[in-house]
DNA sequence: CTTCATGCAAATACTTTGCAATCTT
DNA sequence: AAGATTGCAAAGTATTTGCATGAAG
């Protein structure tokens, strides 16, 4: 199942679910907030505010850009969304409806690719642990380029 | 031997190398350049931009902030220095004397431990080998809070 | 002396915020 | 009606850049 196909599942069985997490927190779904979570299920790229903004807008135009980011930032603190911030460039954002994962970036393309490793999810536990700490969370990021013979 | 240790090693021995090596790319060693290698070797902590610009004030008190980003982004370019972006906060720089690590960064202080797991590089490469690319750099970087009952 | 580097100030890019008007509940 | 949310414009950070002066090779 791709990313799109989640997103329309999403759309159809979960978005009540996400509705109903905005209401229990006391916050209002209001339509730029309607058209942002439509706008994160549909994208199957890993898209910054700029880009959020535009989506958003084709459907419903007069929202700003102040409140894409106020939306996102309310919606990563109701766990709804994840923001990434890959090597000093604009932040981009998913949606948590996927189940954790890291990501390659193609150092040439900027294409996302997500992946998942227990292994190394192990390892860090284990790696902390050893020091005294627990994992809040954690960022691996492999930047990557096609391999030639490939 | 701690990384300011090092650091003093560094400014007798390898700091005429780091002159080489800027001069040998055709950039001059001048006195911010010296004054900011001083204080990135001598750094234990892994400071940002303003903060490595008020230690090179005290050796060279004229240099500006935008020199020091300049030189920064020089030294990078050369290999003697490396960027760090944690979570979307001000870049921060260290030295590239060591060998390579990843960071520990406790969510609470602010403080940042270096580790490196040989195990979780050689997965890292396997798993974007599998996927037909190859591995030009990677950030892993572990948030973590100091375990209540450590 | 030629070219690179610096300081300053202005510009840029991304993100946040104050405030009055406007929707949700 | 009460209070959260929005749009707009302005402010805030972090970083980069144009340009004339100054220093390094």
């Amino acid at each position: 199942m791709t990313k799109q196909d989640r997103g329309k599942v999403l759309k159809n069985a979960a978005r009540k679910a996400m509705e109903a997490a905005l209401r229990d927190a006391g916050l209002r779904f209001t339509a730029p907030r309607a058209a942002l979570l439509d706008v994160l299920a549909a994208a199957d790229d890993h898209p910054d505010a700029g880009e959020l903004h535009q989506r958003v807008r084709a459907l419903s135009p007069s929202v700003s850009l102040s409140t894409v980011y106020r939306c996102l930032t309310a919606l990563e603190a109701q766990g709804l969304v994840q923001r990434l911030t890959f090597d000093g460039a604009p932040a981009r954002f998913e949606t948590t409806d996927a189940p954790h994962h890291d990501h390659i970036i193609d150092v040439d393309t900027g294409d996302v690719i997500e992946f998942r490793s227990d292994k190394i999810e192990k390892l860090q536990a284990m790696i902390v642990e050893e020091l005294g700490y627990e994992l809040v969370h954690h960022r691996l990021e492999l930047y990557c380029r096609k391999r030639s013979g490939a």
